[in-house]
DNA sequence: ACCCATAATGTTATGTTATAACATAATGAT
DNA sequence: ATCATTATGTTATAACATAACATTATGGGT
C-alpha cells in the first residue's frame, strides 16, 4: 500500500522550498492522481474530486491545476492517453532524469521509470543526425499491462 | 521535390494488390497529406480538401479516411500532436521497422525513420522487465526542425 | 492593521478533436 | 439483375482544451 499522505507531505515541502503554493484545490487534484494510481483525464480528475471532497470544481480550474502541477513535474502530461498522472518521484527528493511512460492501453495504468541513459544517448544521436533538437524528450509507449495482457486474450 | 504522383502510383498498387479500394477520396486525403510535407489535424486535412480539389468531405468522413488509410499503414497518427502524417516508406515497397517519428512542435513538420533495432531492444527489454507488453510500439519526439529552432532563438 | 500588487479561482463562452447512430449510395461477386 | 458488402452522407453529441474577463485570496511592505 502506498501511503498518499507521505507523496502529498513531501509535495508540500517541495513547494514551500519553492516559494509556490500548494492550495487546497491544487493539494486535491494531486492526492486524487496520487491515489488513483493510473491516469486520468481532466474530467475524471473535476469528478474524482466531487465524488471524494465533496469538492466542485470546474474543468477550467483543473487544467490550470494541471498546468501549474505539470510546470512543478509533480505531475505528467501522457499526450499517448490524453491524460495526466502524479509523478513516480515525488518522494524521492524528486530528481529525475528523462522519463519512460508505460501505458496500459486498456486500464491506464501506467508506469514511469527512468530511461537508460544510453538508450537516450542513441535516441539523442539519432534526433542531431537527422537535424532535429529534442525538447521535452518524455518517452511514452502505448502498453498493455500484464493483467490486461491476461484478461485480454 | 518529392514526386507526389509517384507516392500514390505506390499506394495504388499496393491497394490492388491487397484487394481493397483506394477510393477517390481516400485518394485525395492520401495526395493532401503527401504533399503537405508534414502533419495535418483531421479538420486541416478538411479544409486542404476543399481548397486544392474544391471537395467538402465532412470531418465524419475525413476521420473514417484516415482510419482507413492507418489500417493499411499508408498514414500514421501522431498522438503527440493529434495530427496525421503520411507513411514515409509508401514508395519503397512499404516494408518498415518500428517508426520514430521527430515532430516540430512549431511548424508539424515530421521526419520519419526506423527506429535502430538495438535501441528497440533495449526499449523492449525495460518493458518486459517491468510487467508490460508493447503495442504499437511507435516512438513520438518532440522536437524543433532545425528551421524553427533558429528562427525561435 | 491597512494597502496594494500578485496570484488563484470563478464564470461564461467557445474552440478543437473525435465518435455514435442511423440513412443512403456505390461496388462487385454471383 | 440481385444482393450483400463497403463506402459515404448526415446529424448529433461526446470528450478534450483554452480564451477572456470578473472576483477573491494571499502575503509583503508600510
Amino acid at each position: 500500500m502506498k501511503n498518499v499522505d507521505h507523496i502529498i507531505h513531501h509535495a508540500e515541502e517541495y513547494c514551500r522550498n519553492h516559494g509556490i503554493r500548494l492550495t487546497i484545490k491544487r493539494k486535491h487534484v494531486l492526492t486524487r492522481l496520487i491515489q488513483a494510481e493510473k491516469a486520468l483525464s481532466a474530467y475524471e480528475l473535476m469528478d474524482a474530486c466531487q465524488e471524494n471532497n465533496g469538492e466542485v470544481i470546474s474543468a477550467m480550474s483543473v487544467y490550470r491545476i494541471l498546468e501549474f502541477l505539470e510546470n512543478e513535474t509533480l505531475v505528467h502530461k501522457l499526450n499517448l492517453a490524453n491524460k495526466y498522472v502524479a509523478c513516480a518521484h515525488i518522494n524521492c527528493n524528486h530528481t529525475h532524469g528523462v522519463s519512460q511512460f508505460l501505458i496500459c492501453s486498456n486500464c491506464s495504468k501506467v508506469k514511469e521509470i527512468n530511461i537508460n541513459p544510453n538508450t537516450m544517448a542513441d535516441l539523442q544521436a539519432t534526433v542531431q543526425e537527422r537535424g532535429f533538437t529534442l525538447i521535452r524528450p518524455q518517452l511514452e509507449m502505448n502498453c498493455l499491462c500484464n493483467d490486461c495482457l491476461v484478461h485480454a486474450a
